[in-house]
DNA sequence: ATAGATGGCTAT
DNA sequence: TAGCCATCTATA
């Protein structure tokens, strides 16, 4: 009797919720779960990760492996382990989770490619044919299938064809032009063996010849001799390149040296230093902690050596030194016990003076997943950590999911940062998976924040969560006075001077103070370009994105006008478009707007701007900062980047010029957004041996965000704020589901989100249970940003009790996305678990 | 996501 | 009746 082929499941990155089942090639053996394979699929190639073994019953025309791409899984257990949760817990096909978690060099997929030849265009092509020969010509060396789907339609009618992709089946047509000669089509492979950069380095043999070897060996060959020393003098060995073009070696005495045994010159993996040229690393500071440091460390470091158990949150106030206590902490865990670690920091945090601080104290034992980096830099980390050659990763979101061995510890500092939430699918928060991760492999969890979210803060009220208080700045610093300046009594055009709704004079002063000491002081408004919207005095027209269902955001330097969603920008408007009228106005302060009445008001002041339209470039983040650290600025203004994490001892003013900006925005998180980022850019203000001062300029100063930024009452926030989020329920006393439909056409997109309320609402009558006691159904409707990127949004969304229900809904949203009938067409469903905001 | 099949519609 | 389009189905 034969044996029965052997078989594999393989989750695909597609969006398609099953895996998929291969045939092994006849003596290759099965490969390890979370082993990337080459397989076929549809008419091309891709890559997948093997799950487990297959069972080739009752699928027809099963294909066989093409090719098993790594002997060690590149998902190895743990990472696989977790990605399972997500895919089940996000409702995500496995192969989208893992793509996401894995360095995206690792995925890929064939391409098909189109050239076109010399022969000339014969008369009478059909319009369409002629088109897609344009195209291709268009682009140089070839189009790839993928970019010409992006192209719009050709213009077919007024009405027709209006820049949305071509519809309906390319293939006939490429075979037709190909047939006739006039294109040629090529199937590139998907890339399997990731580019790594190699380099020829040259390398002393161990041992090297001892001194009576060398005389004899050198007697006729000096250049060898000088060789030989110049290698020992720069440590052993040299790039052979640099040892060729740099130092005036000769290739012919390389090879006489190689050919005497006393170097090798081999193939190395080339290892780039991301911070090559970046500032010097801080050393270790000797400082004794406090009591309360003391207490904390105690407590991480006793957890750390029991398997981990409850999450901790270090709850430290602004400049009370979390730092020290993660450093603690990862010092125990990777010195002292062996063991790895991963540190979380929000996106924008991630700032050279951060990461210097880590190198300085764990050297270059440190991985460093910067935003900066390119794919391929990236993947030369990830590999030194699964190799164990790193042992602390140090990233944004996504170093959550380093293949470290042994982890021990896993840190999430500022917990509260949005920036912890993926926006697509999987649309996971890293702080909660980092739980997940620590729970799944016996790791001590800390998440630091001055300003909790309040889901953590909800957690330590229950006992799930232990919390560890840091109460007092340390050192030197205080905690700075806050100051409140009420706009409603400012009233522009009073007097000369700058409009003192922007700038009051309060805040003038303080500046002026600043300037004449010698002092830094720091300027937030958190809303960038120069007015956020242009509107015409004569009708009332405001300029409006043509995709997105929001106002365009002036940019004076650029002279257009933008959307901040979808990046549409167009000139602008000398005269309003609708009624001609040249009288606009800028209304809504920008950035851009106040750097320009800032520069007015202190012609004096060195300024510097940082948002996201100045910080452009690669290093331009760590550029700006670099020149406040070095005191070449007096005044930083900014967004919120400005808020976080920076730590400038000569910082002795913060000045919020409109602390209300987002305090309107129509969702749930907004008063809790807003005190987190007035605490936080407080919290930058007198770090070191100078007083710190605070002025928030607002037009709601009994706002209790506000109030309690003042006084800097965390506890009183978080109290009032849960007693506003009792009625109606919103999280954390609830969780939330919020289930997004959106389709060009806003009939469907409206059609799908009644159908899948209806869907919940009548499954929770029926007696299979699906949709379990205590779920709510609220909705459907338009969402606050209604159109988006040219597509219509609705929603509707769940509320479901924190406690017990979690494994019901998550089964039951699974039967939804498999049941439910979306309208036809361009029609998309997101599920968003635990959404961080409802727009 | 996307190739391929199907069926209705229309300009030719 | 070829071509166009929307719709449906399977992908191993």
């Amino acid at each position: 009797m034969p044996h029965p082929a052997p078989c594999v499941e393989v989750a695909l990155p597609l969006p398609i919720h099953h895996p998929f089942t291969y045939r092994l090639p006849e003596g290759v053996p099965t490969p390890a779960p979370g082993v990337r394979v080459l397989v076929p699929f549809q008419r091309g190639e891709r890559v997948g990760w093997v799950l487990g073994p297959g069972n080739p019953d009752g699928i027809k025309g099963i294909r066989d492996v093409l090719d098993v791409l790594e002997t060690e899984p590149s998902a190895p257990p743990a990472i696989l382990a977790l990605a399972r949760w997500i895919a089940d817990y996000h409702v995500t096909p496995l192969g989208l989770v893992l793509r996401t978690l894995l360095p995206s060099p690792l995925s890929d997929e064939s391409r098909d490619v189109l050239i076109r030849t010399e022969r000339p265009v014969p008369p009478g092509l059909p319009e369409g044919d002629l088109h897609l020969l344009r195209a291709v010509e268009a682009r140089k060396g070839g189009a790839t299938l993928r970019g010409l789907r992006r192209i719009p339609s050709p213009p077919m009618g007024p009405e027709r064809g209006s820049g949305r992709p071509t519809a309906g089946s390319i293939w006939p047509r490429i075979r037709r032009l190909t047939a006739a000669g006039l294109l040629l089509h090529r199937v590139d492979p998907p890339r399997t063996e990731p580019t790594t950069r190699r380099q020829r380095v040259i390398r002393v043999v161990d041992p090297a010849p001892d001194l009576g070897q060398r005389e004899t060996l050198f007697r006729r060959a000096p250049r060898q001799r000088a060789l030989l020393e110049w290698l020992e003098a720069l440590g052993g060995q040299r790039e052979l390149a640099l040892l060729l073009r740099e130092d005036g070696f000769s290739r012919a005495v390389v090879s006489g040296l190689e050919a005497n045994g006393v170097v090798e010159v081999m193939d190395e993996e080339w290892l780039r230093d991301p911070f090559e040229g970046r500032p010097a690393p801080e050393s270790p500071p000797q400082v004794t902690p406090t009591p309360a440091q003391q207490a904390a460390m105690d407590a991480l470091i006793q957890a750390s050596r029991t398997g981990g158990g409850t999450p901790f949150l270090l709850h430290g106030i602004t400049g009370s030194g979390k730092t020290l206590v993660y450093m603690a902490l990862l010092r125990e865990v990777v010195e002292v016990q062996g063991r790895t670690a991963v540190v979380l920091v929000p996106e924008i945090a991630l700032t050279p003076q951060a990461v210097s601080r880590f190198r300085g104290w764990f050297g270059d034992q440190v991985a460093v997943l910067h935003s900066a980096l390119s794919e391929g830099e990236r993947l030369d980390e990830w590999r030194q950590l699964r190799r164990g050659d790193k042992r602390i990763v140090v990233g944004a979101r996504s170093a959550l999911f380093a293949p470290l061995p042994n982890l021990g510890a896993i840190v999430v500092d500022e917990e509260h940062d949005g920036s912890y939430k993926q926006s697509e699918a999987p649309r996971y928060h890293a702080r909660d998976l980092a739980v997940v991760r620590g729970q799944l492999e016996g790791a001590v969890v800390v998440l630091g924040s001055a300003t909790p979210s309040l889901e953590t803060w909800q957690n330590v009220v229950r006992g799930k969560f232990q919390r560890l208080s840091l109460p007092h700045r340390a050192g030197a610093g205080r905690l700075p006075k806050v100051e409140v300046v009420d706009l409603r009594t400012l009233r522009s055009g009073s007097r000369n001077g700058p409009d003192p709704s922007v700038l009051s004079p309060q805040l003038v002063e303080a500046v002026e103070a600043r300037l004449a000491r010698g002092e830094q002081g720091i300027l937030l408004l958190n809303r960038r370009g120069y007015s956020s919207f242009v509107q015409c005095r004569g009708c009332g027209e405001v300029g409006q994105c043509p995709n997105c269902s929001v106002s365009l955001t002036f940019h004076r330097q650029r002279g257009l006008l933008r959307c901040h969603h979808c990046r549409h920008e167009e000139p602008a408007p000398t005269r309003c478009v609708r009624c001609g009228d040249p009288d606009l106005s800028f209304r809504g302060l920008g950035t851009e707007q106040v750097e320009r009445i800032v520069s007015e008001t202190f012609p004096s002041a060195r300024i510097a701007r940082m948002d996201v339209d100045t910080t452009g470039g690669k290093w331009a983040h760590a550029e700006i900062l670099g020149r406040v650290e070095r005191r070449e600025v007096d005044l930083l203004l900014g967004t919120q980047m400005i808020a976080k994490g920076l730590d400038f001892p000569n910082v002795t003013l913060v000045g919020v010029v409109n602390a209300d900006v987002g305090l309107h925005m129509p969702d749930f998180r907004a008063s809790e957004r807003t005190f987190q980022l007035l605490a936080q850019v407080a919290g930058r203000a007198g770090r070191g041996a100078l007083a710190g001062e605070v002025i928030l300029q607002t037009s709601l100063p009994d706002h209790h965000a506000i109030q309690c930024a003042l006084t800097h009452d965390y506890e009183g926030f978080a109290a009032r704020e849960l007693a506003d989020r009792r009625s109606p329920p919103y999280p954390p006393h609830r969780r939330l589901v919020n289930i997004v439909t959106s389709s060009p056409d806003p009939d469907r997109a409206a059609a799908a989100a009644e159908r899948g309320a209806a869907w919940w609402r009548s499954s929770q009558g029926l007696a299979s249970g699906l949709v379990p006691a205590g779920v709510e159904v609220v909705g459907p409707a338009p969402c606050a940003i209604e159109r988006l990127h040219g597509r219509t949004r609705w929603h509707f969304f769940l509320r479901l009790p924190v406690e017990g229900s979690v494994r019901h809904v998550t089964r039951a949203l699974h039967a939804f996305v498999e049941g439910l009938e979306l309208p036809t067409g361009d029609v998309r469903l997101a599920i968003d678990r635990d959404p961080v905001a409802l727009l």
